[in-house]
This record gives C-alpha cells, structure tokens and sequence, in this order.
DNA sequence: ATCTTGACAGACG
DNA sequence: TCGTCTGCCAAGA
C-alpha cells in the first residue's frame, strides 16, 4: 500500500519539519529519507510540494544556499522575502550564512 | 514502452 | 577559480 509517492511522502515529512527560520539542502534531505543519490528527485517532490501548504518549500535550497526554485514560485522574489522574514537573511537569492542557518534533517530525524 | 526534462551534486579539465 | 559533463532516478509526453 502507499507505495506510488512513497519517495515524496518521505520528502514532505522531511521538509514538513523543517523549523522556522532555518532552511534545508536537497542533498541533506534527499540522504535523509535515503536517496542520497536522487536529490534532484527531492527538487522534483517539491514542484508537486509546492502546492501542499504543509510543505514550506521555500525552506528548501540547493547546497549553495541559493534559492533555485524561486522560479517555481508564484512570485520572483517571494520565497527570497519569506525566507527573510522567518529570519534567514537572503541575498541576491543566495542564504547568507547557509551553514549557519543549515538544518540538518538527519540529526533532526535519528 | 521510449525519450526528454529537471527546485541537484559531485567530478573533471 | 570557473565552466562543463556525467550520474542519478522519477514523471510527463
């Protein structure tokens, strides 16, 4: 049973924990549900993600901190904005101090 | 069933 | 240091 988006339900949960003010990796999380090697598949749970307001998306950025799914985004610039506004400065779509605003699901989750 | 695309990441030159 | 290619795996056409 539940064996169509198993992958994705994993990534939601993942990203559904994710605190606020605090962003996330597609790598880290893609490991973290144990598809170390699919982290573009964790990119492609969030486009479908996106749309479930249970999943902040927004939290989610590649391993350089930068926000390569604004684009995805209703609006350009919006993620970069809420980021801010949970209290993760963002420059030029880019996390400042990603490493220290880095969530890591794996400690989180074990 | 096959080919192309893709919110990544790591390796190579 | 920077630009480019490959690997990886799932979904859509």
């Amino acid at each position: 049973m539940a064996l169509e988006t198993n992958f994705f339900e994993r990534v939601y949960e993942v990203v559904r924990q994710i605190p606020k003010g605090k962003v996330s990796s597609y790598g880290a999380i893609a490991k973290s549900v144990g598809a170390a090697k699919s982290a573009r598949m964790v990119g492609y749970a969030m486009n479908s993600a996106k749309d479930l307001e249970d999943v902040p998306a927004h939290r989610v950025v590649n391993r350089n901190g930068l926000l390569t799914g604004k684009s995805h985004f209703g609006d350009h610039g919006a993620m970069q904005q809420m980021l801010e506004e949970e209290g993760v400065p963002v420059k030029d779509l880019k996390v400042q101090d990603f490493q220290k605003h880095f969530w890591d699901p794996i400690k989180h989750l074990k």
